[in-house]
DNA sequence: GTGATTATTGAAAGTGCTTTCATGTAAGTA
DNA sequence: TACTTACATGAAAGCACTTTCAATAATCAC
């Protein structure tokens, strides 16, 4: 039987050529009715579309990937709504690429760009060298960054320093002194770790308000709710124990919070927490917060990617997404 | 670099895309010189025709795709992850597709399959056709179906009703007789629902225990949480309200604590709470509930689905993934 | 030297599919 | 009732090649 083509198909379907094109690949454009009734014809019809036609005709693949070290912490699942959703519109499709090493992020990001099955590249989290960067760009992979930056590629980041002074300011107008801090320590090689910065602007903010951060105070672990619940339980055993607590992530809050149910200490009263992140959840548990747009992140990575990958002359931005303190019940 | 075409090289060897074409296809017809100084310049260029690459990349797209209504629920991301891990090691990259209405449901299910840029799908919570499954099979595209069976494919499930009992005789076991259930009411169509197993097997297990469930004591909303806490409340607010409650879902268990820590009133001690799914964040905030294993439905997902694609001739499997209750602090 | 024959080549017309653009139509909105 | 606004669709312009066809140049027989 001779080979079938897209106007076979559009002619039995009384349907123009485009829109049964239409129904394969961005199927969510063509009407639901219009959709049975072609696909309906496609079946019938036994069609299979020359997969090396269609190759020809496509301008890339229609692909964008994103790389992170996704389940390592939730903020990059709720990273990804931001671009799946942003996405959902859009005739591109999504690849995921979970890195849980630095041999698989170093993996990924050698062959991603090589192999050119990606249209553009969202890398989360996740530092690479500058050979890394000559080939991304050489192969053409447009790329954006999210939490960490390079001149040659669009990022988004948040200053995690001011994320600090945020938390400290905001404990400080509460009237606390005794300010205490969980973080983290031996963080996987192969992610940025932003614990530090955060510390940082935590120290300056309180230091400008004459109040000192011991070092007893300054409890650093790996990271995890379960560490940060020992972190403490460490620091409510001090002779002096805080008052507040910034911990710089929602997870290790709840860790925090946790501890705190665990001794029956009450929160705010006894200990305030403030977490960083506001994740889904810090919503559900009504826990104060450092607010980032996470969920933004990815969205404005997605329509930084989109814009170049339509006008590959327009800029690269370097962008940086606002914070907010969330008060709820825990500060 | 972009991608080269007959036309780079036909420029650089100052001859036309015939040519080019005819070195390539058919060599005797271009004269000597000619075609070395052609064949010379696609050397030097690194030229591979388009189709050609599609071609040697047919042997399999080495991608497999997960089509679920992700952010949904929180519980169909904490499958993905078990997806993405198990994936880890696999020679296969993971394509996503999120469904958020029914019309993009049968838009993904129906150009999938057609388009065969995958070789394997997994299908979560998602109801479709036989038309839809027709297809699928077909055009030869391996699926796994989670929450969902078929005779024709692979699935996972649990027993819904089973995990409603399970919660009844633990709050029965807790000596409670006045249990109340806040459920799903006008869920979106395009995904299953399980509230409503769940409820029957609660009601069942209740009734085998001698104790009645009045219409009162069951709530039924929108799916959420905020929408849980209203429920909750008017629960609270009934003359007798219940001294224990199931939710089908730990969202909507979270939205139960709310409503408790809203009016002051102690958990477990004046209403238990116990909810569905033991999500990662259950954990952190100390739920009781009937355990499911998420991650693990993901896991096995994709070891079905690899088995059936090294091995078509293997069978098809449905499988029936265990229930159990997590004891913690709210029941 | 002339006409016929052949080798070589480019212009241009497909190929089956995707995508842009413009139009028509159905809904809101003022 | 007129007036944006959004949606669904078809016409047509690509896309990266292949193939046909006609033109040019080179070769040969006389």
């Amino acid at each position: 039987m001779a080979d079938i083509t897209v106007y076979d198909v559009a002619k039995k379907a009384k349907v123009s050529i485009a829109t049964v094109s239409r129904v394969l690949n961005s199927p969510e454009k063509v009407n639901e009715g219009t959709r049975k009734r072609v696909l309906a014809t496609i079946d019938s019809l036994g069609f299979v579309p020359k997969a090396e036609a269609a190759a020809r005709a496509r301008k890339g693949n229609g692909r964008i990937g994103v790389l992170a070290p996704f389940f390592l912490v939730p903020s990059f699942v709720q990273r990804l709504r931001g671009v799946a959703t942003a996405l959902a519109d859009s005739p591109y499709e999504l690849a995921i690429y979970y890195v849980d090493s630095s041999a698989r992020r170093d993996g990924y990001l050698g062959s991603l760009s090589v192999t050119r099955r990606l249209d553009g590249l969202i890398v989360m989290a996740l530092p690479f060298d500058d050979v890394t960067a000559q080939r991304l760009v050489r192969h053409g992979i447009e790329s954006v960054l999210i939490e960490f930056a390079r001149p040659s590629f669009s990022s988004i980041e948040i200053d995690d320093e001011a994320g600090g002074q945020l938390a400290a300011e905001y404990l400080i107008s509460k009237g606390h002194h005794r300010c205490a801090f969980i973080g983290d320590k031996d963080l996987p090689d192969y992610a940025i770790h932003t614990s530090d910065r955060r510390l940082a602007g935590y120290r300056k903010a309180l230091g400008a308000a004459g109040i000192a951060l011991p070092n007893e105070y300054v409890s650093l672990a790996q990271h995890g709710m379960e560490q940060a619940c020992q972190q403490t339980h460490g620091l409510l055993d001090l002779p002096e124990p805080p008052s507040a607590l910034f911990a710089p992530s929602d997870v290790q809050a709840m860790g925090a919070l946790k501890a705190a149910r665990e001794r029956g200490i009450s929160v705010p009263n006894q200990l305030a927490i403030i977490g960083f992140d506001d994740l889904e959840m810090s919503d559900y548990i009504g826990l104060t917060t450092v607010h980032q747009p996470l969920e933004e992140s990815g969205r404005v990575a997605v329509e930084l990617l989109l814009a170049r990958l339509t006008d590959p002359a327009r800029p690269v931005q370097h962008i940086k997404l606002p914070l907010s303190i969330v008060q709820r019940g825990t500060a």
